[in-house]
DNA sequence: TGACTTTTGTTCGTACTAGTACTAAAATAG
DNA sequence: CTATTTTAGTACTAGTACGAACAAAAGTCA
């Protein structure tokens, strides 16, 4: 069976989508990654940048530039963690929560716009089955 | 209706998607993007930088470096074209036909390894539904 | 306790990415 | 046939992205 047009098909959504996304983000100021941060620190206590790169998928390699520049933007904080010298807690300044707070509506009601075009069931459907190619590339080893 | 699983479920199936193949290619001594050139560039006349980027939606800005590493590989040629003295034809070197030969067909393989795992009908459904996800937002513009 | 291993996060090297500004050539308008 | 506009590709910037090598702290177990 011929999986390659399923497969540009799943490139070509995660494209689009990652396109619309991003330029409407870059009005507000942020870069993908960079609201994938602020809307998981939002309306949770400080995490580690474990925790933190776990919830959002960026590598703990590409995590270190990106909280950089958070913390040069005075959007986040790195505080010591006391129960562990290695780690660091990772929460927003009240200027990073503000903007988590005006930020996060607006881009998901951008998004609702697209999405609401999409007939219902197939949301649903689509769940299914991306879940399912998810599965069989984690599940392969070779 | 809440789209954010289905969102998360694209976002995730894609990552899992290109680290799965990105693992595999740097095995051969790839990128991803490299094997996208190499695949569309293999057993076609050459072509402008331009039809290139539109086929493997590679904007121009990022082309132009990629196409310098795999001239500095030895693995493509930038000819002038004189039909155009614009633009330039980008053909693989008999190095980089020799790389295609080999490579694609064992990737493919390797994607196969995976897909043969998911039912027959639901590549079907998942490139019905992801090419809804890609029109929504691809013909939202706002 | 003290050697060994694992974990957390940073640093570094290479590569990709989009966007903007720029150059030169080509196409078009008047 | 010149003036303007469009087009193809490059230069540059800022920001990912990943893996490997590393240091410091924490955990393990003899």
């Amino acid at each position: 069976m011929n999986f390659l047009p399923a497969l540009k098909e799943l490139v070509r959504a995660y494209q689009a989508f990652e396109s619309y996304s991003a330029r409407h983000l870059r009005t507000l100021g942020l870069t993908v990654t960079q609201f994938d941060v602020i809307a998981t620190l939002g309306n949770q206590p400080p995490m580690t940048c474990k925790i933190l790169g776990e919830k959002t998928f960026i590598t703990k390699g590409t995590l270190t530039g990106v909280l950089e520049r958070m913390e040069g933007k005075m959007l986040i904080t790195r505080t010591a963690n006391s129960d562990d010298g290695r780690s660091q807690m990772i929460a927003l300044t009240p200027k990073g929560q503000k903007l988590f707070e005006h930020v996060f509506p607006v881009h998901l009601n951008h998004l609702n716009q697209a999405f609401k075009k999409l007939p219902e069931n197939e949301l649903l459907e689509a769940q299914k089955v991306l879940s399912g190619f998810k599965t069989i590339f984690l599940s392969t080893t070779i």
